[in-house]
DNA sequence: AGATAGATAGCACGATCGTTCGTTCTAAGT
DNA sequence: ACTTAGAACGAACGATCGTGCTATCTATCT
């Protein structure tokens, strides 16, 4: 049978027609992905219940749910948010510096005020999330997992960089030093949460400028 | 009116008598707190459940709430327990060797062989309890805290006894070369559990010993 | 040997979990 | 202006949560 005389055009199916989601909806997404990030911190990503998250942005269980249709992609939607906060306020103040080793001592930095401006009440998420997720494969670990990978090849790339240009001696092996440095900010993480003061930063800043040689800069 | 006369010794209060716990259910309890803190390691302190717990033992869960009687009382015996068996394979192979600089290596190697032979499928116990129960005040927190607190004056303590025996440069400031230490122990348990592979505890050897400046040994 | 309290199980409770359904409202596309 | 689909809601589901109560069994003590 020939199909209905029609004025849309054959380049476009007539079915399944997905229209843009509506601003209301992607700014309550957003508020959403927000106070989830926050809340995950705190309670964990496994922990994170949708009848908190719902209340502590006063919205029902149902309208919050609708937005994403299983706790398996909020979930991962609030790893991709907290992501994109993460970059924000730790990676992009990074590359802002000169390349080498003062993006080495930027992404330090940032990383250490992002801890104090306390971003999140739970300090660092993806510090909280490898931990939580580490033994719990799926989605979830992937995507924690991609973004752990994506940060310390950053680190090693200014590690690289600062060698190559004579900041730091070149006996320095660019992996062991980046797994020194992972380690530094996941312990500031850990006692800055565990301690609630913010006296470890000073103590991960002079061990920071210590171990890059940075005496009595 | 006079006591009851009766063979009891007067300095034995014959109220509230409270007789020794049984045998049977000292073997029940250490079986439960074995399992839980294994099982904490991969759900977390406030995920685990009783349901969970008693159902990997192969008991009823109220045969098993009854040894605690509230949920808190199991977290902080299971804490407890973690400690124990951390002592066991990590502190304890570290004291029995030679003081200073010594010490120090064996309590690296202790605590990488703790995490190879796997003794909790979520590695370390307290680096993941550390992180879930920071943000979560209350006895919990306060116990792990006192754990960790404790672990790092163990360090503080063999950084010192190895600098005053001149088995480590005399500018080195103990409280920053165990803020390192701890970092690096707690890099290496996330790699470890996130990429569930002990490559990174050759990498974790490898970047102590050089460190500690032992770099041909 | 008899008494007693600890050890364990069965059952049920109120609350909360993630999830589904049906309905109402409204922003956006024609 | 009319239509349509996204946004949000209330209510309810089966399951599981931590927590009690009661009963039965048995190790241990006199």
């Amino acid at each position: 049978m020939p199909e209905t005389t029609k004025s849309t055009p054959p380049a476009q199916r007539p079915e399944r027609a997905p229209r843009r989601p509506r601003a209301d909806g992607e700014r309550t997404r957003g508020a959403i992905l927000r106070a989830a990030a926050s809340l995950a911190t705190v309670d964990g990503l496994e922990g994170l219940s949708i009848g908190h998250l719902a209340a502590a942005i006063g919205m029902s269980k149902s309208g919050l749910y609708a937005h994403f249709g299983s706790k398996l992609e909020l979930q991962l939607a609030t790893v991709e948010e907290a992501g994109r906060i993460f970059d924000d306020e730790v990676v992009q103040p990074a590359l802002a510096a000169p390349a080498g080793l003062a993006q080495l001592l930027a992404l330090c930095e940032a990383f250490f005020e992002h801890l104090q401006r306390r971003t999140f009440p739970g300090g660092c998420f993806f510090s909280g999330a490898v931990l939580e997720m580490g033994t719990r494969p799926g989605p979830v670990k992937e995507a924690v997992a991609a973004f752990q990978a994506g940060f310390a090849g950053l680190i090693r790339g200014f590690v690289t960089t600062a060698i190559e240009q004579g900041e730091l001696p070149s006996h320095e092996d660019p992996v062991q030093l980046t797994f020194e440095l992972n380690g530094l900010i996941l312990a500031t993480d850990a006692s800055f949460v565990l301690n609630d003061s913010p006296a470890v930063l000073d103590l991960a800043r002079m061990v920071v400028r210590n171990r890059l040689g940075l005496k009595g800069q």
